[in-house]
RNA sequence: UCCUCCUUAGCUCAGUUGGUUAGAGCAUCUGACUGUUAAUCAGAGGGUCGUUGGUUCAAGUCCAACAGGGGGAGCCA
């Protein structure tokens, strides 16, 4: 170990005529003679040269693909034109055999679907490599953006009493025998024989809880796994994801949207910056996909120039109201070609009409705001108008929804009287509303889905490539 | 959960109006070759046609149910 090398320094130092040691897992060998090593540092190779002459052929026939090795050698300019320098190896140490009639990775593309059947594997191979160092950076550069703008970062808890969120199913938390329950003299199950004393499930969001934080410390942010035990099968829905939730005091909707707007294109900017090779490769790989789609569908920009114009260019705002309007005198409105037409004021928007908002009317993304109270949450702030609330829900190309958000209802009365027109449980609620009760204040918070924002920066399309081991309807494997 | 399409070798896919012994490329194995880049060339092995039931003289092929997967929709991040 001591004379390990990383592969990514060997090909980034570009240095020659040293010894050097690398270790790490066989992508093919070829000719009997050059190894293609990978060892998770970076998506490119390293060739080691094998000097099959003089090396056991019982050796020899153990470098198959998805064995760990161990090259030892020199580091020397390369006679081949795939790469600049190679590994002349002087001894090869095999420290984990792959037995090839049983390894299922082979040296040339596989669909993603079977990948995903094997995502324990997946992360050897040069999409996922590239996908997963991606997360990581984007996940980096989350903490890193909000550490340096001073918020802090607040745990929430993954366990949770509260059922008022309203974001969706939950799954139970329990420690009960599902055979055989205690319950109670009228045949019910009795929660307050369970661990904690009540029913307790696994949290849809961290946002209640910031906010008590926010109250304190000024500026938050969560970054942490979400549950929602939703029916959903999409390509961009799981049953646990993770989810970034900053809440700031003192912030109106619009200091909520610029900060949205400068955190997205944060770590954009940091993702291009220090994972330039995963995501050429990525972009590579999208153009050779697009390759086979239609004209029509195939998109106008590469990955890089699609992540480099979100950079340049301001999102653009517009209400609700305003948007009802683009989308009512819109040629596929008149023409009849929505499934669902744009009639009336009030109602929610369907994918089809995000999409040709963003990606049809405007071509970028766009901060939708001021939405009809009715299709929002309790907790945001009414507008004086009595009908929209300061919500704002930022859209992507290809993705929808990234970002839902809203400035908070601060006052107390205007937030009682909510919760009660909903029928929310008030008095269980009381810690929340102590916000509210002692020392109150304007403040504003949003949720970013990190799954979807991978999803966009690394151009993938399906919402179960993005995370290591996804949990969806009917699937916990691994 | 709804609509729709799919499920044939380890992988990606052919398989005609239902008809005799179900094919290809890649992978794997054996051999040849050795500065290769998903190496190449020759040969070989490899199948409960997703599962169950039905129609028929005969089912990979037709029908039904179930399971799994893709695409779209809803719920949302």
């Amino acid at each position: 170990m001591s004379q390990r090398v990383k592969i990514k320094q060997v090909l980034h130092d570009d240095a020659v005529q040293y010894t050097a040691t690398v270790k790490g897992w066989v992508r093919t060998f070829r000719s009997n003679r050059f190894i293609a090593l990978n060892d998770g540092s970076t998506n490119n190779n390293l060739q080691v040269v094998v000097d099959f002459e003089n090396t056991d052929p019982a050796i020899l026939k153990r470098i198959t693909t998805g064995a760990a090795i161990s090259a030892t050698g020199t580091i020397v300019a390369s006679q081949g034109s795939g790469q600049k320098v190679e590994l002349q190896a002087t001894s090869i140490e095999i420290l984990g055999d792959s037995d090839p009639e049983k390894y299922p990775l082979q040296p040339k593309k596989h669909s993603l679907e079977f990948l995903r059947e094997i995502a324990h594997l997946r992360f050897r191979t040069n999409t996922f490599g590239a996908v997963f160092r991606v997360r990581h950076t984007l996940a980096y550069a989350v903490h890193k953006f909000f550490n340096d703008k001073g918020f802090v970062y607040l745990h929430t808890p993954i366990i949770t009493a509260s059922d008022a969120e309203g974001a969706g199913e939950m799954f139970r938390v329990t420690t009960f025998d599902p055979q055989k329950p205690p319950v109670t003299e009228e045949g019910k199950v009795d929660w307050k024989e369970d661990f904690f004393g009540r029913a307790t499930n696994l949290t849809v969001s961290g946002q209640l809880e910031g906010e008590t934080g926010a109250m304190a410390f000024g500026e938050i942010y969560t970054f942490g796994p979400t549950f929602r035990a939703e029916n959903s099968n999409t390509a961009r829905h799981l049953a646990e994801f993770w989810m970034i939730e900053p809440e700031m005091a003192f912030y109106n909707l619009e200091d909520n949207m610029n900060l949205a707007e400068e955190f997205i294109k944060y770590v954009i900017r940091y993702a291009l910056e220090h994972n330039r090779e995963d995501l050429e490769f990525l972009g590579a790989r999208l153009a050779e996909e697009e390759k086979s789609k239609p004209q029509a569908e195939r998109s106008e920009m590469g990955l890089i120039e699609k992540l480099e114009f979100v950079l340049n260019n301001d999102f653009m705002r517009i209400t609700y109201t305003e948007a009802i309007d683009i989308l009512k005198n819109s040629k596929p409105n008149k023409n009849k070609k929505f499934q669902y037409m744009v009639e009336e004021w009030g109602t929610d928007l369907q994918s089809e009409h995000e999409r040709y908002l963003v990606e049809k009317h405007f071509k970028k993304p766009v901060i939708l705001t001021d939405y009809p109270a009715a299709i929002k949450s309790f907790y945001m702030k009414q507008n004086e108008d009595g009908k929209t609330v300061r919500a704002m829900d930022i859209l992507f190309p290809g993705i929808g929804e990234i970002v839902g958000g809203s400035q908070r209802e601060e006052n107390l009365d205007k937030l009682v009287h909510k919760m009660e027109e909903l029928g929310l449980p008030v008095e269980e609620m009381y810690w929340y509303l102590d916000t509210r009760r002692f020392g109150s204040a304007e403040h504003s918070g949003f949720g970013l889905g990190f799954e979807r924002l991978v999803l966009f920066v690394t151009g993938m399309t399906n919402i179960r490539d993005v995370i290591p081991f996804p949990r969806t309807p009917k699937n916990a494997e691994f």
